[in-house]
DNA sequence: CGCTTTTGACCTGCGC
DNA sequence: GCGCAGGTCAAAAGCG
């Protein structure tokens, strides 16, 4: 077991290693392809205005000017002269350690701690009573809150095949609830992070009604506790796509997204990341089930896809590159530590057979399709989830894995 | 015995 | 105002 440990330690080091570097690359590939969209845009059209770009994983509005410049002239045209918004990547350990994105949440919900019900004040979902009652009796600063909002419901939904009826991310959770929802023979099962006393985080977990071997977590909010590394990927990429949606909403002159715009500040199209500005819940859909088995079940841009108020229907959602880059990187260092090299010949054949992909993500996205035929890459694939969202395996330390297989039957039987 | 899950009831928002 | 669906609560049951 100390072998086993030391190994394991020499693993993980080995991967933090390997983000970093890859992180850099990424930076440099997305400033190369930010300003060749840049130049198109302008070409198509000179007076668009764009929002802030979407890969600070830190929450908005806390953006210093003292990393590294932006390279995005999306500050040259955002018209209002507003702090800079750099294109930042930023790992997990940095982004918690520059700043706790839950405590701004806590702070901000502090000040609203008139719940509904006396008896659940210190309730996250009491004190989101309190301030939608509030918000509806007090409209004196409707954007501030509509942007909390927006912060609190955000939501990262993760679809990844998997057997096991929960994936485990590195948090502890407890089932407070299940349901039957509409459209779907599968019950949706409903989780708290335990983690901590009052962690307003939760999760949905459900099966994909069109294939059932693909399992959709669903995360919302913010941790208010220290995380395991293992949970430091999710958790972050969960603040980071309130702070996206945030973003957008921030930027636009009536508090809402536009939804002209928002498409247009993403990378060219990936089908592993999708964003859906639908309100009230803005969705980021990180969908981890490529494989060309899987792409025949897909329906990438329907299914969790609410057409946005007075969207066109062609923009609805955006696929995104910037997004998924965790995952990618994941996928990236577990090949290696599977000992089947995700090799750079490997990415260089998925990229002669999608020459549209140009950035990390997409190459990682095209190779994982490319190999997934081959069954030991599945055990590579399968581990690189697992060491993004902890694992997917029946005897998780988790109480809810082993539960859940009880909630699998009972909830069959049921039906 | 303490913790977790189950599950019916309840609350809330939304569309008609 | 009503019905529906999603989400949550909390007492009861289950489990180790």
């Amino acid at each position: 077991m100390n072998a086993e440990n030391q190994k394991l330690k020499d693993m993980v080091n080995d991967v933090s290693n390997n983000y970093s570097a890859l992180q850099m690359h990424l930076v440099n590939l997305m400033q190369q392809h930010q300003r060749h969209e840049i130049n198109e845009v302008k070409e198509q059209e000179a007076s668009l205005i764009v929002p802030r770009q979407f890969m600070d994983l830190r929450p908005s509005g806390i953006a210093e000017t003292d990393h590294e410049p932006s390279h995005s002239s999306s500050e040259e045209r955002t018209p209002s002269g507003s702090p800079p918004n750099n294109v930042q990547v930023t790992s997990p350990k940095d982004y918690l350690k520059t700043k706790n994105p839950v405590s701004q949440l806590d702070q901000e919900s502090s000040s609203f701690r008139d719940g509904k019900r006396i008896g659940r004040e210190e309730s996250p979902e009491s004190e989101n009573l309190g301030r939608n009652k509030l918000q509806k009796m007090n409209p004196s600063k409707p954007i501030d809150q509509a942007t909390e909002a927006t912060m609190r419901k955000a939501r990262v939904s993760v679809r990844a095949r998997s057997e096991a009826p929960m994936i485990s991310d590195g948090c502890q959770w407890r089932k407070y609830g299940q349901k039957m929802a509409k459209g779907n023979p599968c019950p949706r099962a409903y989780y708290r992070c335990t983690m901590a006393v009052g962690c307003p985080v939760r999760k949905q977990v459900q099966r994909c009604a069109e294939d059932r071997t693909i399992l959709i977590t669903t995360y919302e909010g913010n941790h208010n506790h220290p995380l395991p590394p293992a949970a430091m990927a999710m958790a972050s990429t969960t603040a980071s796509a309130a702070t996206m949606l945030l973003s957008g909403s921030m930027h636009s002159g009536d508090g809402m997204m536009n939804p002209n715009l928002f498409p247009r500040t993403m990378l060219p199209c990936s089908s592993m990341a999708t964003i859906s500005a639908s309100a009230p819940f803005p969705t980021v859909t990180l969908d981890l089930t490529h494989s060309p088995n899987a792409l025949q079940f897909q329906r990438p841009n329907t299914q969790f896809h609410v057409p946005f108020p007075g969207q066109p229907q062609n923009s609805t959602s955006t696929s995104a590159t910037q997004f998924p880059q965790v995952f990618g990187q994941a996928l990236y260092n577990q090949s290696k530590f599977s000992g089947l090299q995700l090799s750079q010949d490997i990415v260089s054949s998925s990229q002669l057979q999608q020459p549209q992909q140009s950035t990390l993500a997409d190459t990682v996205s095209a190779a994982t399709a490319a190999i997934a035929n081959d069954p030991s890459f599945t055990a590579a694939l399968a581990a690189a989830i697992t060491s993004i969202i902890g694992g997917a395996h029946p005897n998780s330390s988790s109480n809810t894995s082993n539960n859940n297989n009880n909630n699998g039957n009972t909830t069959n039987s049921r039906q």
